[in-house]
DNA sequence: GTCCCTATACTCGGATAGCAAGTGTCCGAGTATAGGCGG
DNA sequence: CCGCCTATACTCGGACACTTGCTATCCGAGTATAGGGAC
């Protein structure tokens, strides 16, 4: 099992975005640029986030991405979901209705035992997620990172609003 | 995110080797065609719950496969675990100290936040996956399975004993 | 000075290659068994 | 009748192709802006 690696990216940019004026906009080439980011596969999953509405892409000239609501409603799982999709990661193949012991598939009323607790370990996985927003990471990296690289991002973020 | 197919196809193996009484064993091929599976790539999956400690193989004649302690001490993380890897689906990249805010690393004393809410999430996922083991699920197979198919399977494995 | 028009440059969006991991399969090494042989 | 030996057949184990989905990239469609011109 795996989680592909635009997860991460697209978070980190859900962060960045919501100190991101909301009268502006930063376009993924910038987004990119702060996280030293292929831009073009960036631009990928900014297109998923967009189409979850999470983000709203603003056209033109002086257009870019920002958040489509605060930050403070915004959760981990929104993003996860819009990025790797919301399949649930065990897939029941009911191999217990095929094979010598198999009946029909009205003897079947409860689903398979071994999917309701991958299942429920999913719905465990997927609850952590949700108890946190991109406005709670914004806070905790706030107060973890140093001043310095605080003062950076700030004038580095004025100069991409000029 | 996705779970390989051999996790499902991995733990009902351990839940019909259960029932196969301690002085045998059963073979990688019977254990495909109670599943109706393709043997060949199903074997992979029992060579890695072999490697992983959860299933003893015996060579020979009348050999085949069986727990190696009872189904009681073996958990459904175990078993996954031993299929998919113990690797983190996450992996952080620490793309918070790359860009133009970056800062030297010993500036970083804590772990990157969103990684540590989505390591809190698989912390979730595995604490359920633990708290259920083989022998619960062939308590449940047992009770929610029709008398008719539990009659075929026990005819079934006489056969294959034989 | 103000308004409008046009050309521009910049933005997103979807369609397009490359690659790694999961999926599926095969044949060879090793061993307990079954049968035959000798005592 | 009993024990030993050999040949056998069956088992697992690792090495080998194939396919799906993730990774990475590009160019075209669309729009707000900036500048220039007319009034």
């Amino acid at each position: 099992m795996q989680l592909g690696e635009g997860v991460e990216w697209a978070v980190h940019a859900c962060v960045l975005l919501a100190v991101v004026p909301p009268d502006q906009a930063l376009p993924a080439a910038r987004l990119a640029e702060y996280h030293e980011l292929p831009s073009a596969y960036l631009a990928k999953q900014l297109q998923s986030l967009a189409g979850a509405g999470i983000i709203t892409s603003v056209p033109g000239r002086r257009g870019g991405y920002r958040l489509a609501r605060p930050a403070a409603d915004i959760t981990v799982l929104d993003v996860v979901r819009a990025v790797e999709g919301s399949a649930p990661a065990f897939r029941c193949s009911e191999i217990r209705q095929r094979g010598p012991a198999a009946v029909g598939p009205e003897h079947y009323p409860k689903p398979c035992g071994v999917a309701r607790v991958m299942w429920a370990a999913e719905e465990a996985w997927r609850s952590v997620l949700a108890a946190t927003t991109v406005h709670d990471l914004l806070v905790g990296v706030t107060t973890d990172a140093s001043p310095v690289s605080i003062r950076r991002a700030v004038t580095w973020m004025q100069e991409a609003a000029r």
